[in-house]
DNA sequence: TTTAGCACTCTGCTGCGCCGAGTGCTAACG
DNA sequence: CGTTAGCACTCGGCGCAGCAGAGTGCTAAA
């Protein structure tokens, strides 16, 4: 892909970023005559014309029908994003934007991903999707029992993204506040900077074993710690703007959108097509584009995505999903910028702690 | 309304509610031939014809165009729902689905009601919306100071609807454990029973001159949880399905769907909308159509919407929106038996702490 | 009061022809 | 040899006419 961005001629890179600049911002075929007038590169249009048709033949470029104009395949988006697009820094109205909302909301990080998501999906004028940080694989900062009522305790953990899971846990019989304290302790002691995925096993039976007084209760409270976490993945996930993909043209017809929408819709779907984005590491946004996607529902669209965390480590996912004919130099630079301020609010949510 | 449905004669009755069955299962208009076909009245087409445009007269039937059948107006199914709509009791396997989908969920409050929201979706193939309870005018159960580290102090809420609210306060100088602990019993003492929104005031002035050595830091911790509760609000709103709103036939002409889906989207709309109905008390449906919706964009839409809470007290809203065909039996049963079953399982949360 | 019959109206569909946009090809030009 | 002008061709979109079907309202008879 690289070596193409250094062989292609000039004039056909040109011409590339031509037709896909206009197509991306009219959604209208692009011909010949309209990127000789608009775009001065200083030949007639039967050159482009030309220029278009070896386009067209080397995969580019494509045409709806004979007499239309040319559109962008998947792989001239490609082509575009990885050599051509222009570097875009987000305009002040928009750096705000994001500012204000975010750190209105930042007092509870619930809140602060829900919004993220709102104005990630105005901002891009598409579908957003926010991956809030999950609680299972998520480093343990402290964790506690708090003694609710005579037969009930509230199990509280809190997590390095700030994230605070709580579960109520019926008990038996009543239980001394100072023996919760005491196994607060314990607990504490053994498990931070762990995770409840990894609690399983070694840990689990010393801790057991310190504690064996009370074994049968921490039992159960592990196993609705887990089973909580489990059956909550599918609440960390917020998605915004659906609408607005039906404002696209590509969209009008509603049955092309339907398959998206309802991909969208159902939680657990994009959570699991999104979570994988987390390996790839901190730092830059990735895209995929059309046919890139291994999700039939996707085919037609193009996503963005970008991995936020703390301490180096990824705790979730933010994305945009709009049409392949999708801005991709704005939504980029939207989606690396937010994903980074997000990791920001984090860090300084956890040093408060 | 209730007038009417006596001095309706019992054959026009009959006309109007095989009108209505008929387009509420086809969403066709339907023809005089239809009802004598379908529905056996022992009447020819042309005495029906004949009914129907006396009903026509009386504004319970309308015709799109001169030569299409007639189907129910505003007035028409008002006058269906409130007189001649069939009981319809819930089938087997929805009411299994619906304990089978709560009851996995129900450990944590925010996962009940999202499962909630989505079983109602399903069942209605409608779009449906949950209000969850909210924290600023339920009853507190108890109220928790929990320190987490040597710069923070968490503060829990717990209601009596179950839900349970965390803020994480930031503190200057490190606090003593034990004093935390004696304001927590404190705080549970007087609040206990109140409400956040109700504190301000004369139990804040007690609380304050009981606990004055501690009155900036309570301040502060105060206005932070009003503050939360404040932004916090539209969390409260779960909407789902919002696509199958896209799959009913009037909604095919996108243009038609649009402000609606939009309108659903907007959560804070949707809360100030829905949250009137919190005033009418529980126990029983309540259903809006079409033009007697208050908002604009609703005025194509019927709501059927139905508030649930724990002891006689009203604590969120159950809700769904569909076009004006709605199967009104079907979604009345259906939005009747989750608020009440959502009662229920609010209430053992509660008796469990 | 009900029914049969009939003329009438209106929508939705289909097929036709036209217009315009855009192409590819060819031939001429520098 | 690359570039350009000219031209024939293709094809989708749009408007229009005509047809079929559904359903009505009216009238007259039972």
């Amino acid at each position: 892909m690289r070596a193409m961005a250094e062989t292609m001629a000039d004039r056909k890179k040109a011409i590339l970023r031509a037709v896909t600049d206009d197509y991306i911002s009219t959604a209208e075929p692009v011909g010949s005559r309209t990127i000789a007038r608009k775009y001065g590169l200083g030949v007639s249009s039967a050159t482009i014309r030309n220029e278009m048709a070896d386009l067209e033949d080397e995969g580019y470029l494509e045409q709806p029908h004979v007499s239309a104009g040319r559109i962008p395949s998947d792989k001239g988006y490609r082509f575009y994003v990885d050599a051509l697009m222009p570097e875009r820094a987000l305009t002040g109205p928009e750096e705000k934007t994001i500012r204000a909302e975010c750190a209105r909301r930042s007092d509870e990080i619930q809140s602060l991903i829900r919004a993220t998501a709102k104005v990630l999906g105005e901002l891009s004028n598409c579908a957003s999707v926010v991956i809030g940080p999950g609680v299972k694989t998520a480093e343990i900062r402290h964790i506690q029992l708090v003694p609710l009522s005579s037969d009930s305790v509230l199990v509280l953990v809190v997590t390095n993204a700030g994230l605070v899971e709580h579960r109520v846990l019926a008990i038996d019989h009543e239980m001394d506040p100072r023996d919760l304290e005491n196994m607060s302790r314990m607990l504490n002691h053994r498990l931070r900077g762990s995770s409840l995925a990894r609690m399983r096993g070694r840990v689990l039976g010393e801790i057991l074993a310190d504690l064996n007084a009370y074994a049968s209760f921490l039992e159960e409270m592990f196993d609705l710690l887990l089973s909580a976490t489990r059956s909550s993945d599918q609440d960390r996930v917020y998605v915004d703007g659906l609408m607005r993909l039906l404002g696209q043209p590509e969209f009008n017809e509603l049955e092309r959108a339907r398959p998206i929408l309802e991909f969208l819709e159902s939680d657990d779907l994009v959570l699991t097509e999104l979570s994988g984005s987390a390996s790839r590491g901190l730092g830059g946004a990735y895209v995929t584009i059309g046919s890139e996607n291994q999700r039939q529902e996707l085919r037609e669209c193009s996503v963005v995505c970008a991995p936020y965390g703390v301490g180096g480590q990824v705790v979730g996912t933010i994305a945009v999903v709009g049409p392949t004919r999708i801005d991709y130099s704005l939504v980029t630079s939207l989606v690396e910028y937010m994903a980074e301020s997000l990791s920001d609010l984090l860090a300084r949510i956890q040093s408060a702690k």
